[in-house]
DNA sequence: GTCTATACCCGGATAGAC
DNA sequence: GTCTATCCGGGTATAGAC
């Protein structure tokens, strides 16, 4: 509270007379952070020309541009009585309509994503490990049109 | 701390006559984790038919069973110069070997896991989701013997 | 190797003046 | 709607007696 209060040029006191309590701030920040991704993934899509791992590209991309943003949005249970109705299908929405509607699939590869990009942004890889390389395998097996060599 | 001391039936204070400080109880509890996920996912491999498919198996339950023992050992850069030497390969091989040795394929796998355990473990899918169907999905792409109807 | 007492810091949050 | 002052609980860690 008080960094934030900090970034706005006042004391983290005043900032309960405009919200209620702290939750309160993280609810409207992850209201922003899933439109925001929403919309990222959304452009990429329809300026891309492989959905899927274009998509993928640009959940990695925006998760590392909002490392604390994405961790609020993903690290604990939404707060779905208090989001717009929305926002949750519309970020889900790209990866499943890349996957052709399949659900099960749709979640095992944003299993991966997350995955890959919580193992990042934890820094949790070994020191010098190709982590694009593991992104292209992992959308590769996934893609349309496969490099079978 | 505390609750840790508590657990032993001592005071918190006298934690630190066997550890200098907290991070060398963190190091010693991550070095055990490590191995005993290690030794669950050698066990599911060598008693099982396929090895992807255990292997993923053995990781979700090993992660569920011990939720903040596994968060302790992948939410942070892994201390290695204080851990032995070899905890990190072995827990890493079971998975490697699984898909061929093919190391950016194992990372991409990893990635699915840890994703789809981190989010099971924070409470983030949706009610009622279908989790068993999502591991499922992951799996069944990567398998030798996929069914492709 | 345990204890009590305590230091120190940080967090969220409230009271009440202006 | 801002401020200062403050509370209260929580954390890690130390001092020093036993």
């Amino acid at each position: 509270m008080r960094a934030i209060a900090s970034r706005l040029g006042i004391r983290a006191p005043s900032l309960y007379k405009h919200f209620v309590d702290k939750e309160a701030i993280e609810v409207e920040l992850i209201a922003l952070g899933l439109t925001e991704l929403a919309e990222a993934l959304e452009t990429a899509v329809s300026t891309g020309t492989e959905p899927l791992a274009d998509v993928a590209r640009a959940y990695r991309t925006w998760a590392l541009a909002h490392p604390h943003l994405y961790r609020l949005a993903t690290d604990r249970p939404l707060p779905r009585d208090r989001l717009p109705a929305d926002v949750e299908d519309r970020a889900a929405r790209p990866l499943l309509d890349a996957i052709g509607g399949d659900l099960a699939g749709a979640r095992a590869v944003w299993g991966m994503a997350h995955g890959l990009v919580s193992l990042e942004l934890a820094g949790r890889f070994p020191p010098g490990a190709d982590i694009d390389a593991a992104w292209g395998a992992g959308v590769a097996v996934r893609s349309p049109t496969p490099d079978r060599s």
